[in-house]
DNA sequence: AGTAGTACCTGCTTC
DNA sequence: AGAAGCAGGTACTAC
């Protein structure tokens, strides 16, 4: 008898359907991080569905920052790595209300201990603008891969998101529990840094550092910009409770 | 709130898409035993999904019972009996990779019990060459049907079947436990037994015994032939756990 | 009624 | 060529 399925520990693959050309991230962040990084579970700003039902996502958390700094005046663009993007399929975008995240980077970023695995975690992320987004992460174990469901379609429907756009997940460089969501449109000029493309392996992985401005068509810039004081107050995205 | 629903428990209504004519299993079996036959679940070879994923199905099982007798050697005709048979409809051929199961006949003998209606059952059959086929056994509460899912669409595939072809559905005569599988081609031809047909009633109920022989078309010939040594050995057909 | 969410399932494609 | 990943589905529940 086949015991049930469980996600399977981390092995990394040859990537497949994630595309990395020359990111405008790479000017922010430190790759060498990434060049050693364990890939044991790190203790995300996550909870565990046991409390669910926090659903009053989005958008709260500005109102309780009255006053918050102009996006300009904190570059802070060392404070954040990129982990993995992802080119947007019609389902993610479509009525599945699911995105799913490649094994590859699911296990890597996201690895869910064998007994966390049954119900899912929640996992919240800032945007562009400080808002704070939660989605709930699980394994299908009928598909064999991972996904964030709810919470997502909000997520494509207050940015818009079509196929083909692109989108962006990060964590904060000295506090990985603290991640980040962007997005760019598809075709959205890359504007930046030569950087040497690693083959489609997941961002930073096997890339020099590369220096170089620019952040032609993201939008999460600003995203470690705003509210960077609020790092690690409770009630801030991922600490509510 | 709407409790949850239930199959309905057996209650037998005119037979609908069931066509019955004259079918040549007649002369290999003994539908006496029908007659007064009790409609209470039988333990199949069914497993509660909760084990699940042993999605390894079909075709290891040839292996694991190395030089089987072939078919001619064991005329066992009298191992198994009919339990009922579908004309195949468009639906049931086609994309929805699910088999509509007439309710009276899954009632009558795939009958789910109240709490077993949860999740559906495995239900395992063998097939014409021995090779052991599972299928997810379920109620759709939503169309009030009982259906063939996971599993089936892989069966037709490899059978090729179309729409209008037959299948047909069989137990062993004293194990009840083992359930059989087979088909024909549409319009093949019925060699066999003149017998009264019962206006499409479930195969044999009110059936005379019929003589005759033949096995016109029918695609699971040989189907009880085959290893019947093999009966309820662990890790035959349904008992792989 | 409609939408979101959960948990299935499968064919296609790729490796 | 078999296995795995995943894109695109389904059924069903809850709200």
């Amino acid at each position: 008898m086949e015991p049930t399925q469980t996600p399977p520990s981390s092995k990394l693959h040859n990537p497949s359907s994630i595309s990395l050309e020359n990111s405008p991230w790479t000017s922010h962040f430190y790759p060498s991080m990434f060049l050693s990084s364990i890939h044991a579970p790190r203790h995300f700003n996550l909870n565990h569905d046991d409390d669910e039902e926090l659903d009053d996502q989005t958008s709260t958390l500005n109102t309780l920052n009255p006053k918050p700094n102009p996006p300009e005046n904190h570059q802070l663009g060392h404070e954040t790595e990129p982990m993995f993007e992802k080119p947007l399929t019609p389902s993610d975008v479509g009525k599945l209300n699911r995105l799913v995240i490649p094994k590859q980077h699911a296990e890597k970023y996201f690895p869910l201990g064998g007994d966390s695995s049954d119900k899912g975690l929640l996992l919240s992320f800032e945007d562009e603008s400080g808002k704070c987004w939660r989605f709930r992460y699980s394994y299908w174990n009928s598909s064999q891969s991972y996904v964030l469901t709810k919470g997502w379609s909000r997520y494509v429907k207050e940015k818009q998101l079509d196929a083909g756009d692109i989108i962006l997940f990060q964590r904060h460089r000295t506090d990985g529990d603290r991640l980040f969501i962007g997005w760019r449109r598809r075709g959205a000029a890359v504007v930046v840094a030569p950087a040497a493309t690693d083959g489609g392996n997941a961002m930073m992985e096997n890339d020099s550092g590369g220096g170089g401005g620019g952040n032609g068509g993201w939008n999460n810039r600003g995203l470690y910009q705003r509210y960077p004081h609020l790092g690690h107050i409770q009630g801030w995205c991922g600490y509510l409770e």
